[in-house]
DNA sequence: CAGATTTTGACAACCATTTTCATTCCGACG
DNA sequence: CGTCGGAATGAAAATGGTTGTCAAAATCTG
């Protein structure tokens, strides 16, 4: 019954970087697997509930998902340009958020952090030929 | 050329957290403004461009604004009961993702962070009757 | 194997946002 | 004044990611 979305699942991992519905649904049918794209979007969002993906948006709304290595609490470093993500951990950011929470009578504090930037292979000299 | 730019971003600062183009729309149409829904998210866009106002994304894909008391960089701690936003600042954050960043090699880092909770308010004891 | 149950996926429906395009404003200029 | 031209406006249509519908297919159960 899980076959759907551990292909999904897997197709997720292949990549370093989010992506979104669309995208995995396109690839797969590339790799020639048989699969709906209401399928492709149930899986993921079944994924995301169960904490197995990470999701977040882009800036144009589309909702994009990640096959994150860990399960434990933890942020992204993502490319701007390539897309390729790094996961890191932030002790300081949390005890942080939980303070200015707290600080203005605010309980039950979440939040989101993401840091974007250019990665070092992005950043390197532009080849122009 | 920017009475209803204006008219917009008045209306936003009339309110103490972060509200949809439609929400913002509805709001003014029902003040007796006569504007249309297309120069709502015109001038949103155009406001938030100028970075007069802050943008997010709520979970489900609406953009969100909010006039924002100052202009200087800033998170937010928004209740996710009632919405009320207060604006916070994070120097220890501004740290991390720089040096989160710069450990992987990324440069020009940026970051986004907020912070979600139950404000005092809302979390008080629920009145049954 | 029949019947119940779940999963799937083609297609239609949603809905926030954008685009289109004709109209209205408004200042510049004759 | 009158009108020409560009900017702003907004009603309506288009867009596009996502979700809902529903019948067919796969899977389970006894």
């Amino acid at each position: 019954m899980t076959t759907r979305r551990d292909a999904v699942h897997d197709t997720l991992r292949q990549s370093e970087s989010f992506r979104s519905a669309q995208d995995v649904y396109a690839e797969m049918r590339l790799h020639g697997a048989k699969i709906g794209l209401t399928t492709v979007y149930r899986a993921l969002q079944a994924l995301a509930d169960k904490g197995s993906v990470d999701v977040l948006r882009t800036d144009d709304g589309e909702s994009v998902y990640r096959a994150c290595a860990t399960d434990t609490h933890h942020h992204h470093l993502v490319c701007r340009r390539c897309g390729r993500t790094v996961e890191v951990a932030g002790p300081a950011v949390e005890r942080w958020a939980e303070t200015v929470g707290s600080e203005h009578g605010f309980t039950e504090i979440t939040h989101t952090v993401e840091v974007f930037g250019t990665c070092s292979t992005c950043s390197a000299p532009a080849k122009t030929s």
